[in-house]
DNA sequence: ATACAATAGTTTGATATCAAACAATTACTC
DNA sequence: GAGTAATTGTTTGATATCAAACTATTGTAT
């Protein structure tokens, strides 16, 4: 497990941008979240009302980390939680109205993370980055 | 939070690294031990005996963290823990034998992580991924 | 219609991890 | 030498996260 090892980094820089982003959401006044809070948040912003396990698939996490992260941002006010009209077993998600009011600080830090991130980094090499891990990603 | 995020992807890889590691452990007769305690091992093989300050510096973790992770070593045999002869604040960490009788294993899976993460990614692409990278940790 | 399989989401348990606070030891200043 | 600052590692508290087990509901096969 060497120092040098591109997975070592991959470890520490997810670290780091999660840092940045817990630090952000609390400047902005959103304390107490993590990075997927601020995630779901972002999926509810662009696509209104979801299932509970298009969550799960959006932002690839655990059914049961998704209830937690879920229940806490209800506890919060910023989501609501309702049946479906057709079907028993799913929950609809969505903003309220506090949730919205969320956006445009929201949109801050997501603009701040990637200035952050991708200082001196050109155009081109983002695309290739993300093309390289993209393949890293599909190895596993 | 854009799911193509570059950010989003270095996140996934870690979950999708560390899970393969902790299966490769397990499959290795070295159960119940994560990523990070492979890492301390991994230092205790090339570096022989460490203080505890610098395994934190090395797999760049918390101080606490080591504290726990070193505990758990120590009580499953593999690492053993002394104090320095000159400062009594020091502690120095090696490996037990039972501990060096790991080094295969760790380098077995260590192997098999590169093979598997780089699988279809050249030589070259794996230099500027590491160049890039870098660049990403270091404007955190 | 009944029985079983599949699905949706929750509950429960475990854990690595960070950060703050702390105690003991050593280093430094006067 | 005494007092204070710095260092080392531990303790404590909190938490996001996964995975297994589970319950309720719906879908499918007979």
């Amino acid at each position: 497990m060497n120092k040098d090892h591109i997975i070592f980094l991959i470890g520490r820089i997810n670290y780091k941008a999660n840092r940045f982003l817990r630090d952000e959401l609390e400047k902005h006044g959103i304390a107490g979240l993590a990075p997927s809070h601020g995630e779901i948040l972002g999926v509810l912003l662009m696509r209104g009302e979801v299932q509970m396990t298009q969550l799960t698939e959006y932002i690839d996490k655990d059914k049961s980390t998704i209830t937690a992260l879920v229940n806490k941002l209800i506890w919060l006010g910023y989501v609501k939680k309702r049946k479906d009209d057709d079907d028993n077993r799913i929950s609809r998600i969505a903003l309220t109205e506090k949730g919205a009011s969320l956006k445009p600080g929201i949109m801050d830090i997501s603009r701040k993370l990637r200035k952050k991130a991708y200082e001196n980094i050109r155009e081109r090499d983002k695309k290739i980055l993300y093309t390289l891990l993209s393949k890293i990603n599909m190895n596993f």
